[in-house]
DNA sequence: GCCGTTTTCGGCCCGACTGTTTTCAGTCG
């Protein structure tokens, strides 16, 4: 039983809890505990006489895990599932509904699931409960309506794209000081349910209107003095936005809370407390004096809580505040200083643009290097470069590089794994290659201990570099292979091979999670790759940059922030090897 | 249920908005 499992039986009993009226503080120490699980490095299964060590988790949740783990059942919560319906929890998935109305619908209406609900609504059984009423009901209806229909999930890219039109069509309004989108769109999150933005202006009536009114706003859900919900459409794509409009003084600290996350907000006040003040969206207020302190931006708000600033894509308490405290934060890398990309494909095989255009492409955002990587012979719906057509190949990027100064063209393939883990090209092609990636694209519906196994096989070979998109997963369409990330990372580790970030905004894989396990726990180095397929696609290194740093790796970790006399003595090393 | 430089009891992050009320509970972020 991994640590996500744990996790979720614990998210679990939460819900049932919660359900049946128990107190809100315990409830909450269940989610913090489960919380602080997924955190964890080491897996909890391996840990289990010492589980009280962790913060959140003292003896009644260490009790009831090492239950859950060592016979595989819970008599807490078989004795929750058998008091209420195992539909019920569902239910808190419907906006609006939160624990109390469900508990009463259910006791005093007998409703169990979602369509007895739906049926009770349409008859208007719900409105005589107390707390309930016409607009109570229309919001259960629509909540529901809302939850089979509705998309709800965006790609970061998508959402970015919207956030970035909208703040500058505010931003030209001559009443609004400052606007910055916040939430998990600025943290960098991969998946995105809705957008935040903050708005500094002395003028909150006249900029409300200015928001209602956006040529994009196709409902408004709520409508409050400080805040605004409305629905927004752009681009063939819905999705809700927050509006919180502060006077300027309290911009800074707004900016904060609203980016969140919660949890990391809930440590900063914890921070704060400590220290005699109370944190909230307007300022900061010294618990002696009353007096509210407000800030210019982030950092004075960070320095005035001792601490140093914490970037967007830290906030997610994983342990920022503490490594704050103790100055080991990661050190922010840059896009500027990315010095090459190492998985790119050509007309060769299923790319857009030849060498060359990618070239000069890389070239003006300032690489020094560039790795051609096409698909290898077996892939035929990518167009797999048979041997020939890499020798071809060859030929041609060697007389493009005599061409260049200061730029270096490598010869590179994105070889595939085979389903029974060799590869697709024979060893003494690959030996000929500057960088060799090795990946999977077939039979990806093997068991977890066929593909571990198939993959370790393929870091195994000697002139294996890089392990391409190592999860394989691609975000709202398909779930990742089945893989034990910790025998990977360990033969990574063994083998010398390096893992991918892939970072295309669909795949995003190796994720921020993996990529802090897998440096903390197995000291890995990485790459950040494009995996480009025409020009534009380059640009997409931002989007692997940016998950890199919340996986809190730093420049030093990774291959394509070293210039390429330097990366390649990263790579394995091979006795046979012509390089 | 967890926790302690406020230490074994009494707290636990903080505020906006809605829809129901007749002063506020519930939900959300």
């Amino acid at each position: 039983m991994n640590n996500k499992e744990i996790a979720a039986f614990l998210g679990q009993l939460a819900d049932y809890l919660e359900l049946s009226g128990a107190n809100a503080f315990r409830v909450n120490a269940y989610r913090r505990s489960a919380r602080a699980i997924e955190n964890q490095r080491i897996n909890l299964a391996e840990k289990i006489d010492d589980l009280e060590s962790i913060p959140g988790i003292g003896k009644g949740i260490a009790a009831m895990i090492r239950e859950r783990v060592t016979t595989g059942q819970s008599s807490t919560l078989e004795e929750c599932k058998s008091k209420l319906p195992p539909e019920l929890p569902l239910l808190l998935k419907i906006p609006g509904l939160g624990p109390k109305s469900i508990a009463q619908l259910y006791q005093k209406l007998g409703i169990t699931n979602i369509a007895e609900l739906k049926q009770a609504a349409l008859e208007h059984r719900i409105r005589p409960l107390s707390g309930f009423g016409p607009k109570k009901e229309e919001k259960i209806l629509a909540g529901i309506e809302t939850l089979s229909t509705r998309r709800n999930r965006y790609l970061l890219s998508e959402a970015l794209q919207v956030a970035i039109h909208v703040k500058k069509e505010l931003s030209t309004h001559p009443l609004i000081k400052q606007i910055e989108y916040a939430g998990s769109v600025r943290r960098q999150k991969e998946i995105i349910k809705d957008l935040d933005f903050v708005i500094a202006t002395h003028h909150p009536a006249e900029v409300q209107k200015a928001i209602i009114t956006l040529p994009e706003v196709i409902d408004i859900i709520n409508q409050g003095e400080t805040k605004v919900t409305v629905r927004l459409s752009m681009n063939d794509l819905e999705i809700d936005a927050d509006f919180r409009i502060v006077i300027p003084d309290s911009y800074a600290s707004a900016l904060h809370h609203f980016t969140g996350s919660s949890e990391h907000n809930i440590q900063i006040r914890r921070q704060a407390k400590q220290l005699g003040y109370k944190v909230n969206e307007y300022g900061i207020t010294d618990d002696q004096t009353g007096e509210l302190l407000t800030f210019s931006d982030e950092t004075t708000f960070f320095h005035h809580l001792q601490l140093p600033y914490i970037i967007p894509e830290l906030r997610e308490d994983r342990g920022e505040i503490a490594a704050a405290l103790t100055n080991t934060l990661p050190k922010t890398m840059e896009q500027a200083d990315y010095l090459g990309d190492l998985h790119t494909h050509t007309l060769y095989s299923d790319g857009a643009h030849s060498i060359l255009q990618m070239v000069e492409a890389a070239k003006a955002k300032g690489y020094h290097f560039l790795a051609i990587t096409d698909h290898s012979r077996s892939l035929k719906v990518a167009s797999g470069l048979s041997i020939d057509d890499l020798y071809e190949q060859w030929e041609e990027i060697d007389r493009l590089n005599e061409a260049l100064d200061d730029f270096t063209i490598l010869k590179g393939s994105e070889v595939d794994i085979l389903s029974d883990g060799t590869l697709d090209y024979p060893d003494d092609i690959l030996a000929q290659l500057d960088i060799v990636i090795a990946s999977v694209h077939t039979s990806m519906n093997q068991d977890e201990k066929t593909m571990t196994e198939r993959m370790i096989r393929a870091m195994q070979n000697p002139y294996v570099h890089i392990i391409g998109h190592p999860t394989g997963r691609v975000l709202l369409r398909r779930d990742p292979y089945a893989v034990n990330i910790d025998q990977l990372f360990q033969a990574a580790k063994e083998t010398g091979t390096i893992l991918e970030l892939n970072a295309n905004p669909l795949r995003l894989d190796l994720n921020d999670q993996h990529l802090k396990k897998a440096k903390d726990e197995y000291q890995l180095r990485f790459t950040i790759n494009t995996d480009a397929h025409a020009i534009p696609q380059f640009d997409l290194i931002e989007y692997g940059i940016r998950t890199a740093r919340r996986g809190w790796l730093e420049k030093e970790d990774i291959l394509n922030f070293h210039p390429w006399s330097e990366a390649k003595q990263w790579l394995k090393t091979s006795t046979v090897s012509s390089k």
